[in-house]
RNA sequence: GGCGCGAUGGCAGAGUGGUCAUGCAGCGGACUGCAACUCCGUUAACGCCGGUUCGAUUCCGACUCGCGCCUCCA
């Protein structure tokens, strides 16, 4: 049974659809007026995992991660960087594929952008004004009225007092109360625009995604997720602008990803203290980046040093150590599973943990136990080592982990100014030579300048392995 | 000020009202020419103070400390 917590009531609940069997999920996603960060690594890779689970056990998901592609930042660093908007958005629209790519992030099955959604945006906002949610005021902007929705701030428990006394909003003299939010923004000279009934303007933020989750996936849904600074106002104020325009149940669950920090501090465009994906993906493997970010609950904090990415590389390499020269079959093999019984069971405690609010930590903790397993089963049955590789594979796959060719993890690639793979390989020819002499003191000092180098040596009855050492 | 979250062994990180997390590191063995990989064994923890209970790291309350949102930010 699945369990999956729930920001709107604090609580772990069990999952339940609309359809049976078919999950619709809208994830706020990217502002692309610069590279991501690892902090937006985490909210991909996160919501892609769980994408991948639900799959894996049978679940039909119609994934949808919008892409804001207007707004302010983007208007003024397009005008710094003397380009347009579009190409601007373009560029890092380009550049944030290419990142998830790497991190081996599978692609939404919808990737709306907000300027492709206008009329959508338009018929949403008229709704809102005829129903007395909203209305166009004198400066040309269109806001929503808070205080007309009744139930605003059930997602962070606001009350609407609170927020008007404690509000560091200016306040601006065209509204009709600090809290009123713009749903459209009237154009400014030398702005991107769009026709609109109230003037030429360009949509305000939260508009866009009630606008596009209505549009891909209907009024009601069942998850809506996203990043740790996203419930207010932004999912507040879609809830507000859906329910009061829809008049039905916006999304039922609602997920929301931890933050990564930065010495305690949370990692944010705002402080300056981010990490850009490309900049991190340079020093360290791929699949090491997405381990660490897997290792950690979803909805905890994670703490981002190069301690912790040389620790993931680590328990990586335990992984790849076990794998390395356990000869699978080309494709997955049901048949397999009658190879090593233990494997059926392992796979459910995986299920167990990750129908537990997706639990990874704990089903990583159950492939490390695998992995013991398998490392026994290599000394004595060549089958059973098989079928439960083969398993590992299988369900580490599900956290998009593993799907390297162990061998060439192990080594690496080779780098300007390090000692090559043919290098190594020779060497260590002239070293197996020094052993059959029982030279063991040519043979040491060969193995010891490898080492300095980060290269570790390996014997075993099949010859000499290598790999480099994180 | 309002609304939330967290505090677990040297580190990272799950979890549970009474018995094992897991990984790294450490220690002792096995394997090895010696190592490495691997295996076996092992050390070690639940912020502080009360309460509930036969029993609390786990439930409740207070406290201390840390963090997030309340302005753009995943």
């Amino acid at each position: 049974m699945l369990q999956i917590y729930n920001t709107l009531t604090k609580q772990k609940a069990p999952f339940k659809p609309l359809v049976e069997g078919q999950i619709n999920m809208y994830v706020c996603g990217i502002t692309v007026y610069d590279y991501c960060h690892i902090g937006h690594a985490r909210v991909m890779v996160c919501f892609d995992v769980i994408t991948r689970y639900l799959r894996a056990r049978n679940w039909r998901v119609n994934y949808v991660r919008n892409i804001t592609d207007v707004d302010d930042k983007i208007i003024k660093r397009a005008h710094e960087n003397g380009e347009t908007v579009e190409q601007l958005t373009e560029r890092m629209i380009a550049a944030m594929h290419e990142d998830e790519d790497a991190l081996g992030v599978l692609r939404p099955d919808q990737e709306p952008k907000a300027t492709a959604h206008i009329d959508e945006i338009l018929a949403l906002i008229s709704t809102l004004i005829e129903k007395g949610f909203a209305y166009p005021a004198s400066n040309g902007d269109v806001y929503y009225r808070v205080e007309r929705f009744a139930e605003y701030g059930k997602l962070t428990n606001q009350n609407v007092d609170e927020l008007r006394s404690g509000s560091r909003v200016e306040v601006d003299e065209a509204k009709e109360s600090p809290l009123d939010f713009v749903l459209w923004k009237a154009v400014k000279p030398g702005e991107v625009s769009w026709e609109s009934p109230w003037g030429a303007g360009r949509p305000g933020w939260h508009i866009e995604c009630s606008a596009m989750s209505k549009c891909c996936l209907g009024d009601t849904f069942d998850i809506h997720g996203g990043g740790p600074d996203l419930p207010f106002p932004h999912h507040e104020n879609e809830i507000a602008q859906s329910e009061a325009a829809n008049g039905c149940t916006y999304a039922n669950h609602w997920m929301h990803a931890g933050p990564v920090r930065v010495n305690s501090e949370k990692m944010s465009k705002s402080l300056g203290n981010f990490f850009t994906i490309r900049d991190v993906l340079a020093k360290y493997d791929p699949e090491v980046v997405r381990f660490f970010l897997a290792r950690v609950h979803y909805r905890s904090y994670i703490d981002y040093s190069e301690d912790s990415l040389k620790e993931a590389r680590v328990m990586l390499e335990r992984f790849y150590q076990a794998l390395n020269g356990v000869s699978l079959p080309k494709s997955a093999d049901e048949s397999l599973d009658a190879g090593y019984e233990g494997a059926k069971a392992f796979e459910l405690r995986f299920y167990e943990a990750m129908d537990d609010d997706f639990n990874t930590p704990k089903a990583i903790s159950v492939l490390f136990e695998m992995v013991n397993e398998l490392n026994k089963l290599k000394k004595t049955s060549e089958s059973a080592a098989v079928a439960l590789a083969s398993k590992v594979l299988e369900l580490a796959g599900i956290l998009g982990l593993l799907q390297q060719n162990p061998d060439a993890f192990l080594k690496g690639a080779d780098k300007e100014g390090e000692i090559n793979a043919a290098a190594i390989e020779q060497l260590i020819e002239q070293r197996n030579a020094a052993k059959a002499n029982k030279d063991y003191a040519q043979s040491d000092k060969i193995r010891d300048a490898l080492a300095e180098q980060g290269v570790i040596l390996k014997d075993s009855r099949e010859g000499t392995s290598w790999f480099r050492e994180s």
